[in-house]
DNA sequence: GATTGTTTAAAACATCCGTTTTTATGGAGA
DNA sequence: TCTCCATAAAAACGGATGTTTTAAACAATC
C-alpha cells in the first residue's frame, strides 16, 4: 500500500467536500484533516488548491472524454454518412455518463461539480475544462447540429444549456428531490427512473417551436436592457 | 442627508459584488472600500454577513413576495372558480419577476442572486427563504396543479423541477454562458431575450407526452442505484 | 449649552487561509 | 551497512477575513 495512497485519499475526500460546499468554502485544512493526511501532502502532489480542483476534475473527465469520443465512433460507423437522430445522441450521452461514475458509485457528485464548473466563479476552471475537453463537446454539438438542420444556431445553442440545466440541477439535487419525492407521493425513484422521464422533456423542449421574433409584454414597465 | 445613506449605499453596493463574485468570494472589506463606508458599519447595521446577505435578498423578495400575491388575486378573481391556464401562470411568474428589480435596473443581479441562492451552499439562506417566503411558493404549485389535472402527481413534481433546473442553471452561469455565446455567435443576450427563449420550451416541456410505461434500455449497462 | 443616543472612524483582535520551510522517516540501491 | 531520496509530518509565515473595541463626530432633546 501506501504508493500513493494519499494522492487517492486527498481527491477521494476533496471531491465530496467540493460537491457538498463548493471550492471557496471547502479548505485544504478541511480536507487534509478529513483524509487524515498532512497538510502540507495537497501542495507537494498537486502543487496548489487550483490544480487539486483541475485533479479533482480530470479524474471524471478524462474516462469519461475517451468513451464518449468511442461512442460518437460507433455511432458515425454505423449511420454512416446518415444523420444521426437526436434522440440516439442524447441517449448516447446519457448512457456514458452514467456509466463513467457507476464504479465509484459517485454520479451524484459528478453532476454536483459538474454544476459548480458552471456557477461558481472559478475562471481558471472554465478554462481549463474548455481547453482539455472542449473538442468532445464540439464534436457533440456538432452532431446535435446536423441533427436539427431547422433550429438557428443561437437557439440551438440556448436549448442544450437549458437541458444541462434540468440534468445537472436534477441529478445533483438528487438526494433532497428524492426526499420530497418520496415523502409526498411515496414512490421509490431511481436514477434509471429520472432518465426515463427525463426522455420525454428533453425531447419536447429541443423540439419546441421557435419563440416569437418580436415579444414584449404589452403589460409590462420597461426594463433594464 | 446621511440618515442612513450608509445602509442603502452598502446594500447597493453589496449586491453588485455579491452577484458578480459569489458570497464567499465577496469580503466585507470588498464592500465597504467600493461603497465608501467604513468597515464596521455592516456589522453596526446589520449585524454580520449572514444578515447582510439575507438582507440584500428581502429587498427583493419582499416586494417580489407581495405583487405576486396581487397578481395571484387578480387571476383568482378574473377567473373565478375556473382553472387558471398554465401559460397565463407561467406568465404572470415571469412578469412578476421581471417587474419586481426594474426600478432599480438590476434584474440580471436579482436574477444572479437567485442563482446564487441555490447553487452556492450557504444553508442559512436557503432556510430563510424557504421560512419567509415558502407560501408564495406553494400557492403558485397549487394553481399549477389545477392547471395540469391530466399529469400524474408525480410527473408533475418532477417536470417543476426540471424547469426550475432550467432557469436556475441558465440564470447563476449566466456570465459564464453569456461569455460563450457572444463569442461563439457574437450576438447581445438580455435576460429578457432569455425569458423569451425560455417561455415555449417550458411550456413544450410541461407538456410532453409521458413517459413509456416499461421503458429500460438493452445496451446500458447496470447503474448504481 | 450640556447631555443623550446614534452613527462614523480607526485600530486592534482572534482566527483562518494557502503556501513554504524545516525536520523526521523509512525503504531501495550501492 | 550506509547513503540517498521520495514522502510524510510539524511548524511557521504572511496575508486576509469577520468581528469587536475604543474614540470621535454629530444631531436632537431637555
Amino acid at each position: 500500500m501506501a504508493q500513493s495512497d494519499t494522492v487517492t485519499r486527498i481527491l477521494d475526500t476533496a471531491e465530496v467536500l467540493f460537491a457538498e460546499r463548493g471550492f471557496a468554502e471547502t479548505s485544504l485544512r478541511n480536507i487534509t484533516s478529513k483524509a487524515r493526511v498532512n497538510l502540507a501532502a495537497v501542495n507537494y502532489h498537486f502543487g496548489s488548491k487550483k490544480a487539486l480542483i483541475q485533479a479533482v476534475f480530470a479524474r471524471y473527465l478524462d474516462p469519461f472524454s475517451e468513451r464518449f469520443h468511442s461512442a460518437l465512433d460507433a455511432l458515425e460507423a454505423r449511420y454512416a454518412s446518415r444523420d444521426i437522430p437526436l434522440e440516439v445522441l442524447l441517449e448516447t450521452m446519457a448512457t456514458t455518463v452514467l456509466e463513467v461514475p457507476a464504479e465509484r458509485n459517485s454520479l451524484k457528485v459528478f453532476m454536483r461539480l459538474l454544476g459548480l464548473a458552471y456557477s461558481q466563479a472559478q475562471g481558471h476552471l472554465r478554462r481549463y475544462i474548455q481547453q482539455e475537453y472542449g473538442d468532445v463537446f464540439s464534436r457533440f454539438t456538432e452532431l446535435v447540429r446536423r441533427a436539427t438542420p431547422d433550429l438557428p444556431d443561437a437557439e440551438r445553442f440556448w436549448r442544450l444549456h437549458f437541458m444541462l440545466g434540468t440534468v445537472i440541477f436534477t441529478l445533483s439535487g438528487l438526494d433532497a428531490l428524492r426526499d420530497i419525492a418520496e415523502k409526498d407521493y411515496h414512490q421509490q425513484v431511481s436514477v434509471r427512473d429520472l432518465i426515463r422521464r427525463l426522455r420525454p422533456v428533453v425531447v419536447a423542449a429541443m423540439n419546441a417551436p421557435l419563440p416569437d421574433e418580436r415579444d414584449t409584454e404589452p403589460h409590462a414597465d420597461t426594463v433594464a436592457h
